[in-house]
RNA sequence: CGGGGCGUAGCGCAGUCUGGUAGCGCACCUGCCUUGGGCGCAGGGGGUCGGCAGUUCGAAUCUGCCCGCCCCGACCA
């Protein structure tokens, strides 16, 4: 393509509104233009490198077997209030009504249509496996929109489906999918780490995330190098800090001291002199409307997403203040678990084996001393701690580290759940009537392209995979005036053409200056100057991202090139 | 939904406190010049100052209401 015909606008400066490198860059470089809150009109370049990400995806998903669909995005409510989801999704669903009011929604996923699809068609076992997919728009009414093309309203996904006999096929479809998915993530040319992820409300059995580590990211991935662990905060353990002071290891009993005004742990600890390791910090929630007191060690976070797990709640939320005197008969700050009945106690397991601990009295402005759990009070053991910085493996002690990531997909078996609920059944080899296993496997397309522009970049712009990025070279004249590097350009740009080499020429009359900033800004992988050089019949192949520069011959310019992206599209292990 | 910030030319901003002819840089158009990292000179075009209402002789500026966008939090199958 020739430059000076393309709508690529480019900005000097970075729109003000733009946080996050992913978002200014795609501004910056004019791939993209916001429409509206989470909403991005995607211009050519953004089309160009999308289409190529869609490409890596579909080959891949067609080499497990998977056939591809295309589902409507607008649908009827019906489908969604079968599986109960028309109401889960709350907010979260774009909502409207057709001109005889009939109720409709923008599908924000596909299990209930796909569900649909099957339980319509699939009568017997011989009909199974099947994995269907599509690479589609979904709605999402997100409450904050944010990050440029991270967080949206409107975004393209690849969401496929895995329809089985019995278990042992979905762990198939399961498996095949986790390897798509790397070798997509590998030919993407991103650094990713697949993590063990909260199966969540969905009810599924096992559940992984591909995640790439960048600050823009939104969620917190545990790992250790050295062993290899990983896994989605939400559901990471560890094994805690060790308490700063030892227990004493006396038979003692609970003594009330007055301690007026001490509120949180810090104080707490600061009035007693004693260690916040060895505090127990008691949480009030109310959990699907019930109240129930979690305890932990002083210096631990309560994981929401375990705790959620532990009362296999829908919902909860921290206590009301008048609730807490009212459960307890004391205010946030001198609450704890000693002699409390009828409230159900969780006792996070760091506690276990600890004695003669520091807990609120219920009483304002009293705590107790030498509590210790079991003893002093009852609970249900519960692992209800978020790891934190400086924990180490549960079973090897190694160090974990936690990182930012942007989550890029996400494989789930879903089990049961929409089978049952829609009436998914096929008849087996006995001609019993039997539920369809199924799984549930995403990517998101933006996100790849995202994750790639935040690993890969630098003060001149992005610097995308060649497998992604728009176009694969560009080809540079230094002198835009001068005819004998404009023809050596023009002759190079057919060669590469005839080659099918993704090539830009930049005929732009323009200082050499504006057209290199220019080419670095939009990330195109290798750039060639033709200049001075040419009369010796040699010119530049600059890497983009190592910024080296190697003379080549011009005669042969067009085979070299060809061989340098080849070597330098990113391979899979997998 | 709670808290904070911002809406002035395509982009980045000043002007608003203290009311009095709407500005700067970049980008854009024309011409000349220049050509190895966002050149130079000269000339030029482009604005309902987010919207509505009010106060005032007079409102970008003061007041009220509304809208939009960004950030933090809540939320996030």
């Amino acid at each position: 393509m020739l430059w000076s015909r393309l709508f690529i606008p480019t900005l000097r400066e970075n729109p003000a509104e733009a946080e996050v490198i992913s978002h200014q860059l795609l501004l910056r470089a004019g791939y993209i233009r916001q429409l509206g809150a989470g909403i991005y009109n995607y211009l050519y370049l953004a089309q160009r490198s999308l289409l190529k990400v869609q490409q890596i995806v579909r080959e891949e998903m067609d080499a497990i077997g998977a056939q591809e669909f295309y589902l409507p995005g607008l649908n009827p409510a019906e489908v969604w209030q079968e599986s109960g989801r028309y109401d889960v999704m709350g907010d979260n669903m774009f909502r409207l009504k057709d001109r005889f009011g009939r109720p409709l929604c923008l599908g924000m996923t596909h299990e209930e249509v796909m569900t649909a699809i099957a339980r319509g068609e699939l009568r017997s076992y011989k009909q199974l496996p099947q994995i269907w997919y599509q690479i589609q728009t979904k709605f999402r009414d997100e409450p904050r929109p944010k990050s440029g093309l991270l967080r949206v309203r409107q975004f393209i996904m690849k969401d496929s489906y895995s329809f089985d006999l019995a278990p042992e096929g979905l762990d198939v479809a399961y498996e095949k999918h986790r390897i798509a998915y790397c070798r997509i993530f590998d030919r993407c040319g991103l650094e990713y780490v697949a993590v063990e992820a909260h199966s969540g409300a969905m009810g599924g059995s096992q559940s992984q995330e591909f995640m790439v580590a960048t600050n823009a990211g939104e969620d917190y991935v545990v790992s250790s190098k050295q062993t290899g662990y990983a896994a989605n905060l939400e559901k990471a353990v560890s094994r805690p800090v060790p308490p700063a002071t030892p227990d004493n290891e006396a038979a003692l009993t609970p003594e009330e001291v007055h301690t007026p005004g001490q509120k949180t742990i810090d104080e707490v600890s600061a009035f007693l002199k004693v260690h916040p390791t060895s505090i127990m910090k008691t949480l009030v929630l109310v959990a699907d409307g019930k109240p129930y007191l979690a305890v932990l060690r002083g210096d631990h976070q309560l994981s929401e997403t375990k705790f959620q797990s532990a009362t296999a709640c829908q919902e909860f939320r921290p206590a009301h203040p008048e609730e807490m005197r009212e459960f307890l008969g004391a205010d946030a700050g001198s609450l704890g678990p000693v002699r409390i009945t009828t409230i159900p106690v969780l006792i996070d397991e760091a506690l276990k084996g600890r004695k003669n601990l520091v807990a609120g009295a219920n009483r304002d402005d009293y705590h107790l001393l030498n509590v210790t759990p079991e003893e002093d009070f009852q609970g249900a053991w519960h692992d209800l701690r978020q790891v934190a910085e400086g924990d180490t493996e549960i079973d090897t002690g190694a160090p974990l580290d936690v990182r930012k990531c942007v989550e890029i997909g996400h494989i789930f078996k879903l089990g049961y759940k929409y089978s049952k609920s829609m009436g998914l059944n096929v008849l087996d080899h006995n001609g019993v009537e039997t539920p369809v296993i199924m799984g549930s496997y995403g990517i998101g397309i933006e996100r790849v392209l995202c994750a790639a522009v935040e690993l890969f970049s630098d003060s001149n712009g992005m610097s995308l995979p060649v497998s992604i990025a728009p176009f694969e070279v560009v080809l540079t004249p230094v002198k835009s005036a001068d005819a004998t590097l404009r023809e050596a350009a023009g002759k190079l740009y057919a060669e590469l053409k005839a080659l099918h080499v993704d090539v830009l020429y930049d005929d732009r009359d323009l200082s050499p200056g504006v057209k290199f900033k220019d080419a670095d800004l939009i990330g195109i992988p290798f750039r060639v100057n033709l200049g001075k050089k040419l009369a010796s019949g040699l010119i530049e192949l600059v890497n983009r991202r190592t910024k080296t520069s190697t003379d080549i011959p011009v005669a042969e310019a067009a085979a070299l090139i060809r061989q340098a992206i080849a070597e330098a599209r990113p391979t899979t292990a997998h």
